[in-house]
DNA sequence: TCTGGGGTCCTAGGACCC
DNA sequence: TCTGGGGTCCTAGGACCC
């Protein structure tokens, strides 16, 4: 006998756009787009026309004229998206959370206190529709993979039971593009081969999956369309790293531009990293050219960082390494810090003279004291005052696209 | 003309060590 | 002439996900 199908993978449906339709009844039924220039989320309504998260916002209107833009509420996805988790919480608490609107649970505990899967996933989804008025779809099966692809199918706001015993005939009517970790790239490889589901995937040799696709990804698709899933539900997975990026358009390579920009990133990634006491060794940058190629350079230090200005000048010194390796760009278009190898828990008050790493930068200084005084001050009126009411990198505000409330609801908790 | 932002994981090659 | 083998760490790039 199979194993009971107890994983569950909730996803709230099209979720920016339904809590704008939730706060503004006027909205509802119609196309809408979270966003403006870029659309960060779209409407069931505008999906339909071809509307996809990601677009800018003027090929949006030309493939649906009567598109709706709308400004976003971020605190309310923000309070929205955490209600609707800890909804599965008051089942489990075994509960993965993958980004604001989606987690995976594990119900195979509290069956007997709750009934089937499938019933504690009905009631999760009444309980999020009548309590915060949002449509959620949930899938349940055996593995992760195969309830993620359960959820994708009951999309819009349905419910997906994968039978233990119908597992692979499940798969295999469905298209590669639904499976975990087939991409744009991935797909268009398969399609080129005239593969389009998962069936036709299990199908094929392992000498040319691999070949196709190289020898890992051709094992790992192999094994997934065969419905072999090793991963396990991880209910309390810590972040591996920490950045922040930068749009610019385009602007030219100069100190003058790329010195407060980076001042700016490496505030917003120094700050959370202090907020958890989680100074990393290794330092990204990231330069994009006007090309939109990019060319990442990283360090790794013997001890971590988490100082605002030591991570800036970390990182100019990268991006200045960089451009000296291409002469010829003269213009970029995006700046990218991020902090990686992050400690568990740094004691900063303890390991304060050695945890600087300002030695990378000056033998001898101690400097960094100051300096991690001057952050830490600036935490705390941050604190009381909001981000907003002192800090650095004041100029690089100007040019931000995206705002800074959107970008928190994408950062993962450290 | 323009193309967001924050992440994870994997790979390949090289340095280095025992 | 040919020339260990395993392991770890690091860098750079790329695919993918939300």
């Amino acid at each position: 006998m199979a194993a009971a199908a107890t994983i569950l993978h909730a996803d709230l449906d099209a979720f920016y756009a339904s809590v704008e339709q939730l706060l503004d009844p006027s909205l509802r039924g119609r196309p809408i787009a979270v966003g403006g220039g870029v659309v960060l989320a779209a409407s069931y309504e505008a999906k339909a026309f071809g509307v996809r998260g990601g677009m800018s916002g003027r090929d949006a209107r030309e493939l649906c004229p009567q598109l709706v833009f709308v400004g976003g509420h971020f605190r309310d996805y923000q309070r929205l998206g955490d209600a609707a988790i800890k909804v599965l919480g008051d089942f489990t608490p075994l509960v993965e959370r993958i980004s604001i609107d989606e987690a995976f649970a594990d119900v195979a505990g509290c069956t007997h206190l709750f009934g089937t899967p499938a019933d504690i996933a009905a009631t999760i989804r009444r309980r999020v529709r009548t309590e915060l008025g949002l449509p959620i779809s949930v899938g349940v099966a055996r593995t992760k993979h195969l309830a993620k692809i359960a959820s994708q199918v009951a999309k819009p706001d349905g419910l997906v039971v994968v039978d233990p015993d119908a597992e692979l005939s499940f798969l295999h009517e469905l298209p590669v593009e639904l499976m975990w970790g087939v991409g744009p790239l991935t797909r268009a490889r398969l399609d080129a081969i005239g593969v389009a589901t998962i069936g036709q995937l299990a199908k094929l040799s392992e000498r040319s999956l691999t070949r196709l696709l190289g020898p890992a990804a051709g094992e790992k698709l192999a094994a997934l369309a065969w419905n072999h899933d090793p991963r396990q539900l991880k209910p309390h997975r810590r972040a591996r790293s920490a950045g922040a990026q930068s749009a610019l358009g385009r602007k030219p390579a100069t100190m003058q531009v790329i010195r407060p920009t980076l001042l700016h990133l490496a505030d917003r990634v120094a700050t959370r990293l202090r907020a958890k006491s989680r100074p990393g060794r290794t330092v990204t940058v990231r330069v994009r050219f006007a090309d939109m190629k990019s060319v990442t350079r990283a360090i790794t230090l013997d001890a971590p960082v988490c100082t605002t200005v030591i991570l800036a000048r970390l990182a100019e010194n990268l991006v200045r390494a960089t451009l000296a390796d291409h002469p010829r760009e003269r213009i970029i278009s995006l700046l990218a810090i991020s902090v990686s190898h992050l400690e568990e828990h740094w004691d900063l008050a303890l390991e304060l003279p050695l945890g600087l790493a300002d030695d990378a930068l000056r033998p001898g200084s101690t400097a960094g004291i100051a300096r991690w005084a001057a952050d830490c001050a600036i935490d705390k009126i941050r604190d009381r005052f909001g981000w907003e009411a002192i800090g650095y990198g004041s100029v690089a505000l100007a040019v931000r696209s995206v705002p800074d409330a959107f970008r928190e609801l994408a950062e993962k908790e450290l």
